[in-house]
DNA sequence: GGGCTGAATAATATCGATATTTTTGGCTGA
DNA sequence: TCAGCCAAAAATATCGATATTATTCAGCCC
């Protein structure tokens, strides 16, 4: 057997020009309702067409881009209503995810989910103090965070639609930045899931985990 | 505005494709675990290398599939702890989008369900007395019966999640079929879970659906 | 004899060009 | 003036060929 090397370390064109896109896509760099053409994608990421089809075609499986047969690619567009949807699915399965974390748990699982909330309290929100600017190592932490809150529920096919649901929530939360930043303070919002975790009080945990996610969508829509 | 024609008169190739391919690793007809090489397959459907490859690539954000960077793509495999995960994340997610459509339950959603149930039970399973071959009436009329019952549910997200855990499904009930085919009559145990919408039964309802799904894979697992 | 090395081989990934399809825009006729 | 229609233009979808990358296998060194 030959050594292994960084994996990533060449990555396809097609896999990087995916990850690229989709970047962009969420953080509102395409904005909502946006034609992507082929054409105007291959000169922007310098690729042929090829990677730019094969990443529209993964993007559209993952619903964030749509497809129209033989009419090309757009930005999925948005919509309060849509917002107000996948704010409620997010809290069913949510809850429904960390239920069955709670009733599987183990002082493993515990340390980790203690370990990411004290990781991400320990970052600041933004990187700036007097406006805001986004800070990834705090976005990757926060998205680590819930993961490893949901990471025991035991089941790869749930925590993979709480991803999903995570990351549109996510485009959603970088477009309402855009126009407007609402200071606030989530730590305590979390510190209050993983108390009731720690307690081992299911019914409070999904409470407050119904109310984190109930007041993110609340301020987002108050913006638009 | 010109006058519409049937929209899938001509689909395109990667669509078209797409489907056969579905189709093909969701029969069992590509078998589980199967490198799926593009120049085999370019040939097996009669076109180029890009429509395989666009489908190879929705196929994989979908699950069927699993691409390894710069090394191909292959059916994904199929374990009975795959099975029994699937199972129960169905159990779970299903459930839950139940439990929502029966709380904003209608006269019409109602209606449509009873109805769903009466087309389906008016077809036979099989298209052969003496040894099973499958109807694909039923095959579609089964899978329009379970998504009416969760049609109610108020998130497309959630839909899809459940459409996606059927597909799965399916494909493991084709999989055991290819080896032995049990007798099983599952209507009894539908008309037991619309018996339960009917009568606005939350808890019944979801037992009920729950064990026609244990029992599912029950079956599933004792033939493998 | 066993494991490593490095060409030969086979496959994937990518490009550039072509064939189709949709869209645009101007023209005609009422 | 406006709807309908045809031709030109733009874009998507697809192909065939090429560049790149993994794999195989024989030969070599230890």
């Amino acid at each position: 057997m030959t050594t292994e090397l960084a994996p990533e370390s060449v990555a396809s064109l097609t896999l990087s020009t995916y990850e690229r896109l989709r970047t962009d896509v969420l953080s509102g760099t395409w904005a909502p309702g946006l034609k992507l053409g082929i054409e105007s994608l291959r000169e922007h990421y310098g690729t042929g067409a090829t990677p730019i089809r094969e990443a529209l075609n993964r993007l559209a499986a993952e619903g964030w881009v749509q497809h129209m047969d033989q009419r090309g690619f757009v930005v999925t567009p948005v919509s309060e209503e849509a917002l107000r949807e996948l704010a409620k699915t997010r809290i069913w399965v949510e809850t429904l995810a960390l239920t069955q974390a709670m009733q599987a748990s183990t002082p493993e699982w515990e340390e980790k989910v203690v370990l990411a909330l004290h990781r991400l309290s320990k970052t600041p929100r933004s990187l700036r103090q007097e406006n805001y600017l986004e800070n990834p190592a705090w976005e990757k932490l926060h998205r680590e965070f819930h993961m490893a809150l949901l990471a025991n529920c035991g089941s790869r096919w749930l925590l993979g639609f709480c991803e999903q649901l995570y990351d549109q929530a996510y485009r959603y939360r970088q477009l309402a930045m855009k126009s407007a930043y609402k200071r606030r303070d989530e730590s305590d919002e979390h510190k209050q899931v993983v108390d009731a975790v720690v307690a081992g009080n299911v019914a409070v945990a999904c409470a407050a985990l119904t109310h984190h996610y109930e007041k993110t969508a609340q301020i987002i829509l108050s913006i638009e």
